[in-house]
DNA sequence: ATTCAGGTGCGAG
DNA sequence: CTCGCACCTGAA
């Protein structure tokens, strides 16, 4: 019989620190606040978050990415390498941009979002997190996340706790759920972790299978619609031709690429993946962060 | 007080 | 497939 999770203190142990060259056009700061994740907090100094169970504090110095950690709670992947792998350093991204930059409206775009990487996130975390995101704004959501953290998670010190496994959301009480905030979709959120609780959604076997196989597994739970499941595939899943379509992808697609003919999410999502095709995804970051940014200046008609 | 916020589920045409 | 509507909740 396994132990009860418990709240347990995580280890203390001497900072470690590490460095990773980073290509231009790199940047961390907009990798990290273009809205893929929610945990990652972002400073005049540099960046603070938690990965595997370890708490970082990040900083891009130019063309190198310095990393320390602190506080784990031990367990694999806990080292340096599964960061920078986590934030995509690998990514190539000259050439990726330069790609993009063959499609005249991106080309424009570009200037204002040059360095995003799209990181790779865990599923389960990046699952519950986006469930969480509908129809619901981004501090709130934020709000949520930690809460959900500081309640079911394990503590790492200073503060910081985290992101809560499987089988303790599972066996959550729902008034437990609602008083981090997440309002009607409490339930969606035990019904997802049990779901990957009791080995009915195994999100590792999604890496392995066909897109759109992945996307009916992910769309069958509940409180996964067509955003959330394409949000899951291109932030953790690897999916790169996948284009979630939001409000703001809706805008600046049916304003910058239809005429300003309204389209449906479907047909701006195959839309979207006949032109970029596996670079989608990253298509989609550049007219997001544009979109939310407002350089597209989307409300001022011309 | 009213409205909005990174959608989803559901019934109906 | 598209349309319309309700929906937790806190911040403006």
């Amino acid at each position: 019989m396994p132990p009860i999770p418990s709240l347990s203190e995580g280890t203390r142990e001497a900072p470690r620190l590490a460095s990773v060259r980073v290509p231009p056009p790199y940047d961390l700061r907009r990798t990290l606040a273009c809205g893929q994740v929610f945990r990652w907090t972002v400073d005049g100094t540099g960046a603070q978050g938690v990965v595997r169970g370890r708490r970082w504090t990040v900083r891009q110095d130019g063309r190198r990415l310095l990393a320390v950690t602190q506080d784990g709670a031990g367990g694999p992947g806990s080292d340096h390498a599964f960061l920078w792998r986590h934030l995509a350093v690998d990514a190539p991204l000259h050439r990726i941009e330069r790609a993009l930059a063959a499609d005249p409206i991106l080309r424009r775009i570009l200037p204002h979002t040059t360095g995003i990487a799209v990181m790779r996130q865990d599923p389960w975390e990046c699952l519950i997190s986006f469930v969480i995101s509908a129809f619901n704004n981004i501090p709130k959501v934020r709000m949520s996340v930690e809460g959900l953290c500081r309640r079911f998670g394990v503590l790492l010190g200073d503060g910081h706790f985290t992101f809560p496994t499987p089988e303790r959301l599972a066996e959550a009480r729902l008034s437990a759920l609602r008083a981090c905030i997440l309002g009607y979709r409490a339930p969606y959120v035990r019904e997802v972790a049990r779901a990957v609780a009791d080995r009915a959604l195994d999100l590792e076997r999604l890496r392995g299978i066909p897109y759109e196989e992945a996307r009916e597994v992910l769309l069958a739970l509940p409180g996964v619609g067509e955003k959330v499941a394409e949000c899951v595939l291109l932030f953790a899943l690897e999916r790169g031709e996948a284009f979630p379509v939001d409000v703001w992808i809706q805008r600046a697609m049916q304003t910058l690429y239809l005429r300003g003919r309204r389209a449906s999410p479907l047909v701006i999502r195959e839309w979207a993946r006949g032109r970029f095709g596996r670079l989608a995804g990253y298509a989609n970051q550049h007219l997001f962060l544009a979109a939310r940014t407002g350089v597209l200046r989307l409300n001022t008609p011309t």
